[in-house]
DNA sequence: CGATGATATATCGATTATCGATATAATGTT
DNA sequence: AACATTATATCGATAATCGATATATCATCG
């Protein structure tokens, strides 16, 4: 019963989880225009309401992460004054951003039937 | 702006998520009837056409721990034979299933709409 | 009746990533 | 001039999954 499974749904796997949905949040933020890193933060605990909110000391390192493995490039604003790196979508993270979306949204779906079944608990 | 937040949405904690998701599963498995470890892994696997799968190297120590918290009571059959392990919901761990399975869904709920904007890439 | 595979529980070490704390510096405001 | 905000960065502690490994029972089949 440990065959590739038939129904076509994702694989969970929990340490890659929280990682994927943070790379999902950064991806989200670029999809429109390019950004640096505070300024993504701050899209994201808006367009969330508050509930995903990144600590710099989580988002940085993230960011250097994706950075190295091509999802996001980062330029630094030329021009005088207060250092910014912009990060804008590469290709690859175009392409990753929406498979991990499909991805996601079928453990998020599988979780959700998860949590009906779980509801109905005999009183 | 990071006041408690306003709208009543749970905050997400990606370290904890994962584990959250977990221990629903296993609470989830448990609501109608107790079940040995191995039978949890298994109910877990069929009902969510395999997507969640729990390693006994997972399994085993989340049971332990949930079972330190009072989430569930384990119980060694008695009866000679194969030794088993069965555990069944406390009053804790049945109120944590309802309250965790609300906090869960508001979580989701949030990344679904995060999905939905993602979906959204100009071309 | 012996071998094999499925059932069943358990522990341990390696790995890895978040998180909090901390550092640095420029900018705007009073 | 002092202070809060903006902005990026690193580091060590922490914690949990994961793979590998060990042990033992039971059923089945040749």
């Amino acid at each position: 019963m440990s065959e590739t499974n038939p129904t076509g749904d994702q694989e969970f796997d929990a340490q890659g989880f929280a990682r994927g949905i943070h790379e999902l949040l950064v991806l989200a933020a670029l999809r429109e225009s390019p950004r640096h890193g505070y300024q993504i933060a701050l899209d994201v605990e808006a367009h969330s309401n508050g509930v995903f909110r990144f600590r710099h000391g989580t988002l940085y390192p993230i960011l250097h992460r994706m950075e190295a493995n091509g999802l996001i490039q980062g330029r630094w604003s030329s021009g005088g004054g207060r250092r910014r790196k912009v990060y804008s979508l590469t290709d690859i993270g175009r392409r990753h951003l929406s498979g991990e979306a499909d991805r996601v949204e079928d453990i998020l779906a599988g979780l959700m039937r998860m949590l009906r079944r779980a509801r109905e608990v005999p009183a």
